[in-house]
DNA sequence: CGAGGGATTGATACGTCTCAAAGCATGTGG
DNA sequence: CCACATGCTTTGAGACGTATCAATCCCTCG
């Protein structure tokens, strides 16, 4: 309930229940690739357990990721004709999709334009959110961040689906550089590790100052 | 002219047409705020002369240059109530700008809709391909995708209207760090400056490679 | 021609990366 | 149900790339 009220934040129901009734449901394992990059575009997906990141590669094997998806986060908008990010399962998930090319009825049509404009524009803001972070924050900044945004988009749940490989692509960081940073805000206090893909914070106003 | 056609990739001439038939003129001399961080989203720009960047502060005063802007291009696009970047001229510039929320009739409205939709679409495009420069490319190559950059958007011309200290906060570099790539790229004859604002291209390929 | 601000260059410091080893979870087969 | 194998994570030591601090240079403009 929680997890999905604090991931709402892109679209009214309303624009979000289109792809509900037009979609279909899927089932990915663990590392699926939902689609790739430089494919062409056909659809628009949803989280609706689960989690997705999109990954994208400089010709000699650098990775970016993207971003990372979860349940009611839409995911796979593309304004071109190809997808320029890979998406990929971070674990066991369910996942709505619906063409985008449909023959639709009119108010379909609309809602799902609706839909479309919301989320593309929420994508914006949270890239715009993520360049400031690679361009201007500090390693530890970045991973505080990280923590922050996870704890803020799933609704208080110190889960974390993803590897610390994901987290270094995503922070532009290293693996270790990452976990020499999770130690640190252990150390102080400020999160606390009960498992290697679990954490609790300890101290949130420390964590927002980490931030930046 | 080859200005004028490089930059046109944001729409095709209808949709930026509305932008002329209702928008006003206004000239802005060097330095001056077109807009501000964090005040209310009026209007829609379009460069029509000089150039125009975009930038965010961090609470202790670092800087990040989210895009400069050409003739022809659309900026001021914000998907929320308030601006997330302040917008200044480079240099003396006349830019157009047309009121969101003016009331319009049913042509104009779908025309500016669908200005906004494409000008939103590539903006996300290019914020996509900067981020993955700050996240994983090294300075030299962001140096050399820079000039790249600048070279395609302006149809060759190698003017740069902006400071070095503005290219750094673009690159998420410092600027004696941008200066020393420039000065290697232009000692291994990749590019020459034949004044301190504008060079030409020596060796496409190279520029290209480095580039990544 | 002189003043002033931006740009370049140099020396050094610092933060992050790289390489390497050890530790710890997770799952599988005995 | 335990023991081992495997892959992910942590930690350490040292190298490297970029930042910082400082001095000089050089355009541009008055």
């Amino acid at each position: 309930m929680i997890a999905i009220t604090a991931t709402q934040g892109q679209g009214n129901g309303a624009a979000l229940a289109v792809i509900e009734r037009l979609g279909t449901r899927e089932s990915v394992t663990k590392d699926a690739e939902i689609y790739v990059q430089s494919e062409p575009v056909e659809r628009i997906y949803r989280v609706v357990s689960g989690a997705v990141r999109t990954t994208r590669l400089l010709s000699d094997g650098r990775r970016q990721v993207g971003e990372f998806y979860f349940p009611g986060d839409v995911f796979g908008l593309e304004t071109g004709p190809e997808h320029r990010y890979s998406a990929e399962a971070l674990c066991d998930s369910v996942v709505l999709s619906v063409k985008r090319a449909t023959l639709r009825s009119g108010e379909a049509s609309a809602e799902l334009d609706r839909m479309i404009w919301e989320a593309t524009a929420h994508e914006l803001d949270r890239t715009q959110d993520h360049l400031l972070m690679l361009g201007r924050k500090t390693a530890s900044e970045r991973v505080a961040s990280f923590l922050r945004g996870v704890i803020q988009r799933t609704g208080g749940q110190g889960d974390l689906p993803m590897t610390r490989q994901d987290i270094a692509d995503y922070l532009g960081l290293t693996i270790e550089t990452v976990s020499r940073m999770l130690s640190q805000l252990q150390s102080s206090a400020v999160v606390e590790f009960d498992a290697l893909r679990h954490f609790r914070v300890r101290n949130p106003q420390a964590l927002e100052r980490l931030a930046a």
